[in-house]
DNA sequence: CGTACTGTATTAGTTTCTTAATACACTATG
DNA sequence: CATAGTGTATTAAGAAACTAATACAGTACG
């Protein structure tokens, strides 16, 4: 993932997040071992501590389990983590919703102003959907 | 505006976005006067240091002026607010989407989510449009 | 005039976040 | 066995955020 840390969100939460969804898409496919604490603290480019609490916040949101010596897992409870997507998808279009609405746009104006959006900022638009892999978004 | 603070942002950050969406819309027309430092520190249940600190970085940011002794307004520089509803539109939009193709959704399928949670989740959808008063949101 | 209400400034203390530098226990590998 | 690589824990230091309690200067209003 390309790490912002453009949000006033504390930095180590951010890395949560965006965790949280490469797992909840599969880019971290259930029983795959993730990098070493200290590889992804080099990768993200912050302290192996705070890369440490970001993964002890995951560890304790069931998403991976860590085995002492020999890394750590994405969890393989493949239901669990296709209802958290589901989850996830809800709780960012709603916080999206209540900014839009925050600036006044009508409900028709916000779906006009994503796609719009999404046409003239996509180079390509092939888009590889993950919706059959794991999906029922609903 | 309802004030949640469920964000990981300081608060002070929060109060400044949210405003600025509410000064962009409209919400808080051009020339208004805005409630006093105190009372708007009350009303958002945080110390009035911490309203203060917002209000100064919106200051700072030329949408609001301070007349010292009879309050603080909205500035009345409408070409201004109008591009700045344009840019902060794009920024909620840019993230939004980024977020949503974290989550491995493509491009049709985020528009479809949100034409769906629009659908599912607003109990009335009269939704007075403001593009009319200062909109040409492109 | 004097009371109440503006924005603003100051000082203090607590908590959270981030980096830093080690250290330890354990295991896979050569 | 020894080395390197796991996760984990500890201690320290600095910066940022939040709350708290006042205080001051200036203006509107009765």
């Amino acid at each position: 993932m390309a790490w912002d840390f453009t949000d006033n969100a504390p930095i180590y939460m951010q890395i949560v997040n965006g965790l949280q969804r490469e797992i909840a898409s599969g880019a971290y496919a259930p029983g795959t071992r993730l990098p070493s604490v200290r590889d992804l603290a080099l990768e993200a480019g912050v302290n192996p501590n705070t890369m440490q609490r970001a993964l002890a916040e995951l560890e304790r949101r069931g998403l991976v389990n860590a085995q002492r010596t020999a890394g750590r897992f994405v969890t393989e409870d493949t239901a669990a983590l296709s209802e958290m997507r589901k989850s996830l998808s809800e709780t960012i279009v709603a916080d999206f919703y209540r900014k839009m609405r925050g600036l006044g746009l009508s409900d028709e104006e916000i779906i006009s102003v994503v796609r719009t959006w999404i046409r003239e900022n996509t180079a390509d638009n092939s888009a590889a959907s993950l919706s059959s892999q794991g999906g029922d978004l609903k």
